[in-house]
DNA sequence: GCCGTTTTCGGCCCGACTGTTTTCAGTCG
């Protein structure tokens, strides 16, 4: 079954080849049809069947021929021709750290190298020594690179709920005793992008010697990679790698778009510069040695003539002919969110402190909550929310925090309508991976609902996120977007947008503070292009008083 | 191989860092 995915991976495969034989352009032209591949809400094969594949940015004649081929058979013939060309491990060294295409290229045809473990053998019998360009510290630098690829695959991107906690800390401590002024966590990180490669920090600081040493010395780093005048790189003890960057004051804006990227929006960004005799680099917009801006980023993109473009967006889908037209719509924000339809209380709740939760609520500044209480818990055992601890919620809440009770159900193995008029709304909540929602008849036996616990990682989670949302679609209810296995992310929130469907974003109100959900919710819809509008807890009012119609369709 | 209200040909981001070098090549982001 042919996938964007696969098609993506090919595609990479063929820059790769291409890099080794020493072609200059084409392989970085693969790799930006592969980027759009992957950033398609639809099926490659509906695109093709509308006859719009050079539509998709990156794909010209040639490529499209290449997809065509590929959706038809499965196979690129292309491809299979440079494998047979260039050994399949010459490649495979491009992924070793610091070895490039033209090193491994001069490995093979030079030295007959054509695997990592043939590298590794002929370093240990000396063969590079002598070899012009490999001095001493180079094959120690080399032999020690081959041996971390071999002791595992190196650089698998980290999902951004894992990488938040260790990002909070680093510019904790950076903050504390770096003497650092501005603190920036830029990159993928700052994108909301749902996985992250490393981490970009950037800093204005009048020591960066300093910055330096407190950086490098913090808990979590291992080792020091390397250290310049602007720049350290060091890796963690997980295994994930940070640069810091230290930038003047002066520079910062221009620093931070320049690190935010992504690759190809600024890429557009510098070429839309050079039309109007502009030059745009990590320091500033230039006209000639004259600096027009960098202290912000609203200045750097005022100076270019465009509105400010939240980081977002910008992934080169059209948002800079956007900006050049005048300031963006609003995308939903921290402030917006009026309210959480889907919090659990901990199993326990009986004993539980509802307090925390309570002023938790209050500090995110939250009108009101959807407290699940009836449903199943974290082992699929059936829970009540007992009315002690209903009657404790509601005094500790007082008049300003609106408690709503909720009833999550499962679909469609769950209970269909009876209970309507104890609940406020309900959640629903698909069976695991199951690609087969009831018929929408069904499910507008609910006043209003939420379709939450649909994840999306793999294929058949894929497969069952396109079923949801199409059912959520028919029922007119909203879909829950957020980080980890169990939620969309925000390539599905797009997806669902499109379709006209509205987001729930949970606040992690009922986590402690500090805790990742709710910010990496909120980027994800923002990622998605939503507005308030279409944000149901961006509403003032909870879902029961004025949402009625939202049940209409 | 892609792309174009200055181009259907001739561009394609560019600066930091390292190592091996005596002025630069390769890699990375």
């Amino acid at each position: 079954m042919p996938s964007n995915t696969e098609a993506a991976e090919i595609f990479r495969g063929i820059a790769d080849l291409l890099d080794v034989m020493g072609e200059r352009f084409k392989p970085e032209a693969y790799r930006r049809a592969a980027r759009s591949l992957e950033s398609l809400t639809e099926d490659l094969s509906a695109v093709a069947a509308r006859g719009e594949l050079r539509s998709i940015p990156g794909v010209g004649e040639a490529i499209e021929e290449k997809l065509r081929e590929y959706l038809a058979s499965g196979k690129i013939a292309y491809y299979d021709r440079l494998r047979l060309e260039v050994p399949p491990g010459v490649a495979e060294m491009l992924a070793i750290p610091g070895l490039g295409p033209k090193t491994a290229r001069r490995f093979w045809v030079e030295l007959g190298i054509e695997t990592p473990d043939e590298l590794l053998a002929a370093l240990t019998a000396g063969r590079l020594s002598g070899v012009k360009g490999f001095g001493e510290k180079k094959v120690a630098q080399i032999r020690s690179a081959v041996e971390g690829h071999r002791a595992g695959p190196a650089g698998a991107r980290l999902p951004i709920e894992v990488a938040y906690p260790i990002a909070q800390a680093l510019v904790q401590g950076l903050r504390e005793r770096a003497g650092a002024e501005q603190i920036e966590v830029a990159g993928s990180f700052r994108r909301g992008r749902e996985t992250v490669g490393d981490l970009d920090l950037l800093v204005t600081s009048v020591d960066p010697t300093r910055a330096f040493d407190v950086f490098s010395s913090l808990p979590e780093v291992r080792e020091v990679r390397l250290r310049g005048a602007t720049k350290e790189t060091v890796l963690l003890t997980n295994g994930l790698q940070v640069d810091l960057r230290v930038v003047e004051p002066a520079a910062f804006g221009a620093a931070l778009q320049y690190f935010t990227g992504s690759k190809d929006h600024n890429v557009i960004v510098r070429s839309l510069a050079k039309e109007r005799g502009l030059r745009v680099n990590e320091y500033g917009v230039y006209r000639g040695d004259e600096r027009l801006a960098g202290r912000t980023e609203e200045e750097v993109y005022a100076a270019l003539g465009l509105a400010w473009i939240p980081p977002e967006l910008r992934e080169a889908r059209g948002e800079v002919d956007l900006a050049a037209q005048g300031p963006l719509p609003p995308l939903v924000s921290e402030s917006a969110l009026r309210g959480d339809l889907h919090v659990h209380l901990a199993p326990d709740a009986e004993a539980a402190s509802v307090e925390p939760l309570v002023t938790s609520a209050r500090a995110r500044g939250l009108a009101y909550l959807g407290l699940v209480a009836e449903g199943l818990d974290d082992h699929g055992r059936p829970f009540t929310l007992p009315s002690k601890t209903q009657e404790r919620l509601r005094k500790a809440a007082g008049p300003k925090l609106r408690l709503h009770l909720v009833r999550e159900v499962d679909v469609p193995s769950g209970p269909t309508s009876a209970g309507r008029e104890v609940f406020d709304w309900t959640v629903l909540r698909p069976t695991s991976r199951a690609p087969n929602p009831p018929p929408a008849s069904v499910g507008r036996a609910w006043s209003l609902a939420v379709v939450a616990h649909v994840g999306s990682r793999d294929p058949a989670g894929a497969e069952a996120a396109r079923a949801w949302i199409q059912f959520a679609r028919a029922v007119g209810t909203a879909v829950e977007v957020g980080p980890g296995p169990e939620r969309l992310d925000s390539t599905w929130a797009r997806s669902a947008l499109e379709t006209g469907l509205s987001l729930a974003l949970p606040t992690g109100v009922e986590e402690p503070t500090g805790s990742p959900t709710g910010p990496i919710a909120l980027r994800f819809a923002r990622r998605a292009g939503a507005g308030p509008g279409q944000v149901r807890n961006a509403d003032p009012h909870a879902p029961v008083s004025g949402g009625r119609k939202a049940a209409a369709d």
